[in-house]
RNA sequence: GUGCCUGUAGCUCAAUGGCAGAGUACUUCACUGUGGAUGAAGAUGUUGAGGGUUCGACCCCCUCCAGGCACCCCA
């Protein structure tokens, strides 16, 4: 490959086939958030660095945020998340929405970070939240919309999950143990990591932040224990509606799960591959106040966001993905020879004008024409030579069967609709 | 942003510091009215890029680029 200027580090390109997939993808996630009410919205890509500054000290957007000054030399930012963008449509106009809020979107995402597997500069985020409402049915409801999704896509209950705690549970539950609420969130942070870190390492961590054994013997035991949501109500409110929104194969209790994101004030959520092979496919979780940053008055709401790339891996490795390039039901109608072309040239018009898809071939040989068919994924094609010219009829060939019937060419469209 | 690993034909991978190869895919033909098989022939590379060491570098050294693994963070 010599000189091909090269694509910015952790872009992708979408070459038809990977197009389609990704249309695939988003015609599963918008049946999933319709099928629940939820609209689709968006904001622009580009926003100033105010919008995130509100939330200082955060890493995503202080880090990893890709920013740049336009022509007048203001500082520009591309999002890298889609809340604050939110939080502002949604405080801009206040008093005039309707709540709760349902609403949903998919587009693009950048975010500064080394691209590796499942990760990428450029990534399409999917997001859904409901803005509004503080109940726990609101939170159900959430988790039945990425349910329906990952049920939708083909993805089984023993493939994956959504693992579930609740914020307050675990803050209740670390008070118990004694510790301190100035060393709540770095114990939080240690929790959401106990997975990754060797598990020596981890006590060690612990045991520095100035707990003593008794409580980190607590705390383990406590990550141990799924049954630790029948302690909180709210959870078991949850579990319950799960239950009656049909979901319940797809839910699990963690108290593992915490989540880095400081907002997130309740129930909080993730899903992964059941044998914990990617990273996590979504995340979200309950929070108190989503405007207050932005200038808005106090709401609350619940929501979630899934990239595209780790979710796509996962459908890839269970063989979950179409692979048909073009619809197969296009109509591949071929040419005999260059006499016969206007006759070929005039028969996928009327097709055309039936509705059908149409490729048409050009004047060579029959065999290259048909290897084109068949590498294109297509069910059917055309022959239209002098005899079928001859004697007014046209060749239907089966591409995956290899059968061939002549059909007449007024009963030609007919046929063929019979066929689809 | 930190540490480590990798980079050879479209793809998967070979090649003790000594003429860059195989499988597969591709093109053409056997088959001038038919694509999944078979056989024959053909084409394909600045060995990621640039520098250095050497008589000689895919191989050793340096820098950069890209991808991957772990961290960080998170979708």
């Amino acid at each position: 490959m010599k000189n091909v200027i090269k694509s910015v580090k952790g872009t992708r390109d979408f070459y038809p086939d990977e197009m389609a997939k990704r249309q695939w993808l988003i015609q599963k996630l918008t049946e999933a958030s319709e099928a629940f009410g939820y609209q689709m919205y968006d904001g622009p890509c580009l926003e100033t660095i105010d919008l995130y500054a509100a939330k200082s000290g955060e890493e995503l957007v202080k880090e990893q945020a890709f920013v740049f000054n336009d022509r007048g030399g203001d500082p520009i930012t591309l999002r890298p998340e889609l809340t604050p963008t939110l939080a502002r449509m949604v405080a801009s106009r206040q008093n005039q929405l309707t709540f709760p809020l349902r609403w949903w979107a998919f587009g693009p995402f950048w975010r500064y970070e080394r691209p590796q597997k499942g990760r990428t500069r450029e990534f399409f985020q999917w997001n859904v939240d409901q803005i509004g409402s503080d109940s726990i049915q609101a939170d159900a409801e959430l988790l039945a919309v990425a349910a329906t999704f990952l049920r939708n896509v083909g993805l089984t209950p023993d493939q994956v999950k959504l693992y579930i705690n609740d914020r307050q549970l675990m803050d209740g539950q670390l008070s118990k143990i004694g510790i301190s609420a100035e060393q709540k969130p770095v114990m939080l942070h240690l929790i959401d990591r106990i997975d990754k870190l060797p598990a020596d390492i981890w006590d060690e961590k612990v045991l520095a932040e100035g707990l003593n054994a008794e409580q980190l013997k607590a705390i383990r035991e406590l990550l141990e224990n799924q049954e630790l949501w029948q302690d909180s109500e709210q959870m078991r409110n949850l579990f319950a509606l799960l239950e009656d929104l049909g979901v319940e194969e797809y839910v699990a209790y963690d108290p593992k799960i915490i989540r880095g994101l400081d907002y997130y004030t309740g129930t909080v959520f993730e899903a992964h591959t059941v044998n914990g092979e990617f990273r996590a496919i979504l995340g979200g979780g309950h929070y108190a106040n989503l405007v207050g940053d932005v200038g808005g008055n106090p709401l609350p709401g619940v929501g979630f966001a899934m990239g595209d790339v780790v979710i796509m891996l996962v459908l890839e490795a269970y063989g979950l993905i179409p692979a048909d390039l073009v619809d197969p039901e296009t109509l591949f109608v071929t040419v005999f020879n260059e006499d016969t072309l206007t006759e070929s040239i005039r028969l996928a018009g009327q097709l055309r004008a039936a509705g059908f898809k149409v490729i048409q071939a050009e004047p060579e040989k029959l065999a290259k024409q048909f290897k084109y068919a068949d590498r294109l994924g297509l069910s059917r094609a055309l022959v239209l030579g002098p005899e079928e010219i001859e004697g007014n009829t046209v060749m239907v060939k089966d591409l995956h069967n290899f059968e061939q019937v002549g059909i007449d060419r007024d009963k030609l469209i007919e046929y063929l609709y019979q066929k689809v």
